[in-house]
DNA sequence: TGTTCCATGTCGGGT
DNA sequence: ACCCGACGTGGAACA
């Protein structure tokens, strides 16, 4: 079942026989489609760990990238899969049906095996749009940028991503009273490792300067737990709440 | 076009109206199956954060708990999506089929607009089974419960998920000379987010314990970065070079 | 490639 | 519900 528009092609077949399954599979990967099967399978996996998935009906996705996902009727994760970058194959075994995707670095296979496929589709057609997205950390820094005041009257910034022996500083910057003032920005509620993630910058930075005045750890984020508020009065680090800009 | 074999069914449509496509996708999430759509569309997102795709080719699967996956034709992740949860919904407007796929706390909204539908199809059949999966952190604590000696010769483990006012440690036990040792793993490479993990939980029980002795932190993982190998060294604490377990 | 950190992270377990 | 940390985290930016 072909459906020819232009450019456009999706390829469909219904209760296919194994050998039919793999031609049309072995001729989407071919061509760069995305590739999917519905059906009854078991799924192993070697790698980095190990699974293994008994006998069940699953959707299988290969886009022409290499990645793969095994996806149950559950969850917004894939059961099993496979990054970008894998080979793609196909193969027949007996009566059944074989999908197997493997890379290196790390040695990694996923292997799919249908005893019952009840549909495989080809999907040709390229995205070449990128997604616009606002409300990340970013945005916050850039409100802050903006108006620094945000944080506090008179905090000047600096520099942004400014290099410490701990890693990179949010914002870098500097009080009304030219005290050194480190911040640490999250898009969302904050627990406990951002509190240690501040604190690494702040004790980086008072050795990096080897400076007399202590140095400002301030969190900017929306909220705090409990446990990371008290992280932050017991390290004499200090909070600002605020979130990323709306739109 | 239907096959109907027992109690497992799949439908496809190719090229289908919007009415069409709109009657089996509805049909299809009554009847609690895995709903996909492929064709040209736009996507809007608004929640914790909010995002728009202009128009392009995708396949967007609507799974029967909620979860909602738009997907292009590269990246293991989708470009947009819904946690499970999530009420589907399908309408026709104008000419376009909508997807939208709504949740509350947090509220957020996901839609897509098909200008041009080029399958549909629905999927029934659950899945009973649960994937087996070696090599994780669990795994790696208990191949040191059952062989201490290789944390290091004398080491007794006294408590798993010990609770300490930041947290619960790995594991909890005395070295050969009953000093109290706070044991941190990793199933990989670890940089210096588990570093200053592991220093929250040893400052805590030392606070906790209030003791003159200081409490050892021990590190577990097959290797650590040369960033976090130097705030081990700063911090006092130690690591353990160790594996989970192949299988 | 290796390191570091963000993410609409997601997911599970506990309180 | 919220908190907390693991995850085969994935992905990007940078050295």
């Amino acid at each position: 079942m072909t459906d020819s528009e232009g450019s456009q092609r999706t390829e469909t077949l219904q209760g296919p026989t194994p050998a039919a399954a793999c031609d049309l599979i072995a001729r989407g990967l071919d061509r760069g489609a995305i590739v999917t099967a519905y059906g009854r399978c078991t799924v192993d996996y070697d790698g980095r760990a190990s699974s293994r998935l008994e006998a069940g009906h699953r959707h299988v996705m290969l886009k022409p990238d290499g990645a793969a996902l095994v996806h149950t009727d559950e969850g917004q994760q894939p059961v099993n899969w496979q990054p970008p970058g894998c080979d793609h194959e196909v193969v027949r075994e007996d009566d059944a049906l074989v999908l197997e995707s493997v890379r290196s670095t790390p040695n990694e296979r996923l292997r799919v095996r249908f005893e019952d496929v009840l549909q495989v589709s080809a999907f040709s057609g390229s995205d070449e749009n990128d997604l616009a997205l606002v409300g990340t950390e970013e945005d916050l820094r850039q409100r802050i940028l903006e108006e620094p005041d945000l944080l506090e009257a008179g905090f000047t910034p600096l520099a942004t991503e400014r290099e410490t022996p701990a890693g990179a500083v949010d914002i870098y910057g500097e009080d009304a009273a030219d005290r050194a003032v480190v911040v640490e920005l999250k898009r969302r509620r904050v627990g406990p490792d951002a509190v240690s993630q501040l604190r690494r910058y702040v004790d980086a930075l008072e050795r990096d300067l080897h400076a007399d005045a202590a140095v400002r750890g301030v969190l900017v984020a929306p909220s705090v737990t409990d446990r990371a508020s008290g992280l932050l009065t017991e390290h004499g680090l200090e909070f600002v709440a605020l979130e990323p800009p709306a739109e």
